[in-house]
RNA sequence: GGAGGGGUGACCGAGUGGUCGAAGGUGCUUGAUUGGAAAUCAAGUGUACUGAAAGGUACCGGGGGUUCGAAUCCCUUCCCCUCCGCCA
């Protein structure tokens, strides 16, 4: 992590709105563009590759086009010919038919040979993005809160959960698998707590509950961008071809796949709840103690849709951030604010922001910085893989902006929850604004 | 799960093999009229791909088939509606 730079870092946005949609035309005239993103976000694509099967294609579809044309001549002069030329044409016909299907199959299989490397390109990080390859290459934006030292032994969230009974870490596991756990007694309460007062802080800001279903198609996994690249994270219903989400992001944008929306719609923001299933593909090993990192969890996420405007997705994209601050405070956690490198972020985002909360129970103890929140700006990145459309105030319809954050992700907000707030009998005393939505109590106490 | 009905442009809705990218209406845009508006009249008004352009191609829920030619016929799939069954 790279200190202090901060705001200064921030360069003024340089492309043009049209500049950063990843047409085949844009990739095209921009390859090199393009090659920069594919290494700095270490995406697996080989350009080249994708360049050439577009000549292929193009050229392919000329000739293709070129005979539909005469069919569809031919069939034109056969309504108008008279009997006598009529045998003539329809043979022609049948010959542009033969020679047609004889080159659908190329085509086919070219197009399909396109539309997967198609689904590999990135979409181009934004300026302002640090160039590097791991978190540590992530720059710091800004620390918020003060980081309490203990006067006695700080317990880390699994010892504090225990001892309030808040899990049962056993029997899930011998059921359901690793990384499972049952959240019990107040451990439930505390989670059902913090997803409401998140759910109230969002909607009191003028954002759209939604609770979505949590199984979709593959369209809608692909049509966010979680798809194909992400296939392995994601647990799949084979009997009925669906898939089990991840985050709610992606059942929110997908509602409006196909939608082409008035610009005075825009911008329109939801808050949904949902369960969120990851298998974890390749994290094996990492995190297994305790809830950091777990198959299925709770999360409040918002998603926002908005015009294909720079100025207005900045602004959206800082009152998202804005409002996870403002859970993190009521909940009295410290945290702190960094921009991730090209190499920490998705294939679609073209920046984000992770918010990350302070966990004095990690890093053996010393505490550490962990991620709990993150906000990204996609562009048109999902708006055209779902084809989500705005028909501007001249006619012209264009993709739509999409933008989304955490609000709250539970268990795993629990860990700086309880281990900030803890006491040296292990009790923990609520933040204030928490204690409403624990029927008033504002301490809890361990299990006699 | 069983039986039936339906999916056409921003919206409503016509269209059962060729002259249909699609009548008509609504809406929208522009112009005329008006002091201004309403009303009226006239013209225009889908998307994507490809091409330097002219143009060409594709799209009537999705996919496939029949045919020289498909919105129209056939198969299949998804979605919606009605009835029956089952059910939190």
């Amino acid at each position: 992590m790279r200190r202090g730079e901060g705001h200064a870092h921030l360069a003024p946005f340089s492309f043009k709105v049209a500049a950063l949609m990843l047409d085949i035309a844009f990739i095209r005239q921009n390859a090199d563009a393009v090659r920069a993103a594919i290494k700095n976000k270490r995406v697996d694509l080989d350009l080249d590759l994708l360049l050439t099967t577009d000549k292929e294609r193009r050229t392919l579809l000329g000739e293709l086009e070129q005979k539909r044309a005469r069919k569809n001549e031919i069939a034109q002069l056969i309504s108008k010919a008279s009997k006598e030329d009529r045998p003539t044409l329809i043979e022609e016909g049948k010959a542009v038919k033969v020679a047609l299907e004889q080159r659908e199959p190329a085509m086919t299989e070219v197009q399909k040979r396109f539309d997967e490397l198609m689904l590999k390109v990135p979409s181009l990080p934004r300026p302002e993005v640090p160039i590097g390859v791991g978190e540590e290459d992530n720059v710091e934006i800004r620390k918020v809160g003060t980081v309490r030292t203990f006067d006695f032994k700080a317990k880390d969230h699994v010892e504090l959960m225990t001892l309030h009974g808040m899990v049962n870490w056993e029997g899930p596991r011998k059921f359901a698998g690793g990384r499972s756990y049952a959240l019990m007694g107040t451990g439930a309460l505390l989670e059902l707590a913090v997803t409401r007062l998140a759910v109230d802080t969002l909607v009191e800001r003028g954002l759209t509950m939604v609770i979505p279903p949590v199984m979709v198609k593959e369209r809608a996994m692909t049509g966010t961008g979680f798809f194909p690249l992400g296939r392995e994270e994601a647990y799949a219903i084979t009997a009925d071809e669906l898939f089990l989400v991840g985050t709610a992001e992606v059942p929110l944008v997908s509602l409006h796949a196909d939608e082409t929306f008035e610009a005075s719609a825009l911008p329109i923001r939801y808050a949904g709840i949902s369960n969120c299933f990851r298998r974890e593909a390749g994290a094996y090993g990492k995190d297994t103690k305790g809830l950091y990192r777990v198959h299925q969890f709770t999360k409040v996420e918002q998603v926002v849709f908005c015009v294909p405007d720079e100025e207005m997705a900045e602004k959206e994209h800082y009152q998202l951030l804005g409002n996870a601050e403002a859970i993190l405070a009521k909940l009295e956690i410290p945290y702190r604010v960094a921009l991730a490198c090209t190499g920490e972020i998705g294939l679609g985002q073209t920046r984000k922001h992770e918010v990350e909360s302070w966990m004095p129970g990690r890093n053996e103890g010393k505490g550490a910085y962990n991620e709990t929140h993150s906000c990204s700006t996609l562009g048109d990145f999902q708006a055209r893989r779902s084809n989500i459309r705005v028909r501007t105030a001249d006619g012209t319809t264009a993709y739509a902006y999409t933008l989304n954050n955490t609000a709250i992700a539970s268990p795993r907000i629990l860990i700086p929850l309880l281990e900030n707030h803890q006491n040296a009998d292990g009790s923990i005393t609520l933040p204030k604004a928490l204690v409403p939505y624990m029927n008033g109590v504002t301490v809890l106490r361990p299990k006699a």
